[in-house]
DNA sequence: GTCTATACGAGGATAGAC
DNA sequence: GTCTATCCTCGTATAGAC
């Protein structure tokens, strides 16, 4: 792993989005927690839109890795599923979701490069998880009343809704898994 | 209906923070947007937390009145469940999203005030759902293979995600619909 | 109730020394 | 690469006139 300042800002940039949201953090807070001074964040990345596009590009590289390495791995539809469901609950524990579940938040707001790269990530993460299902329906006898693509993207809705109601309780990860847990029971996917 | 200036400076402040979050929204948006100064909006509202804070207050009774006349309604649970849905496919339209998903992903920057009312709203509707559902196990035949809390929990999480995914996309009504569709399918609930 | 004027801090960003 | 110093804008909030 690098560990070069740069890499240090980004870092913590994605800890404070995660977090906070895009309009919520500031070079200060990286500042401090780098420990640097503002002015050399610029040196790294001259403006905060450069910095949050360079964030998102890397998340997705990240997650499309996670993924990979699960549908890559000899577990089944089922384990992968549970897998897959896992990613969505790291971070909840330090309140973080979804850098792209809080950038679709703050959509509005953003810049339209950064706007670019969430829409490019939910599509990249739903054409994942059609393929899971397809393999799932062949091979574990998953159910299959509704288009893949559209089962595909209720379960990420469920998963990204999950953390957002799930940050708001004292035991964050208990609530995710309470709502996600139906979703992960072999039985519930079964035709 | 009201009109009073407390009543616009509301009504303004709501959509704002629908689209932008609690962050990216300031007295001088409203202002602009109400046609005084930023200064008047400080004589009904001292503060931003008091300003948001009834924000929240309203919401939730408007929404619980909503809700209310759904569930007074002749409707059968079916046709309840789809007028439920339909509640946060409002302002969709608008790029808006419901007022506490966008202040559940605020979350981390509120003041505990506001942070009370997003637990509170959250609650009130998985009860008010919870109730539907079993109305619907009831006289509808629907399945009954979770404790319905839990999958009252579900149904909320998915429509606050499905909302969330949809305004990254050009016409964010039709995501939502295609995500939630499925859900109000009458054989989908059936057990 | 609404205005003008103003305080004060924080935000992103730049210039130039080291 | 990182610093200090500085700029300018915008944020919330207050005082006091009208």
């Amino acid at each position: 792993m690098e560990n070069s300042t740069a890499t240090q800002i980004l870092e913590t940039a994605r800890h404070l989005v995660r977090s906070r949201g895009y309009s919520a953090f500031s070079y200060a807070d990286i500042a401090n927690r780098v420990g640097i001074r503002k002015a050399s964040i610029h040196y790294h990345f001259p403006a905060k839109e450069a910095l949050v596009v360079m964030l998102v590009q890397r998340y997705r590289e990240d997650m499309a890795k996670a993924r990979d390495r699960i549908a890559g791995s000899r577990a089944n539809p089922d384990q992968q599923m549970r897998r897959f469901a896992q990613l969505y609950r790291d971070g909840l524990d330090q309140k973080q979701i979804c850098l792209c579940a809080m950038l679709a938040a703050d959509f509005a707001v953003l810049p339209s490069a950064v706007q670019a790269e969430i829409r490019a990530y939910f599509q990249q993460t739903e054409v994942w998880l059609t393929y899971l299902l397809h393999r799932g329906q062949e091979t574990q006898g998953w159910s299959r009343q509704l288009a893949t693509e559209q089962e595909a993207a209720g379960i990420i809705a469920m998963l990204q809704g999950a953390q957002l109601l799930a940050r708001s309780f004292e035991d964050g990860v208990a609530a995710f898994e309470r709502v996600v847990h139906p979703l992960l029971a072999a039985q519930y996917r079964a035709g």
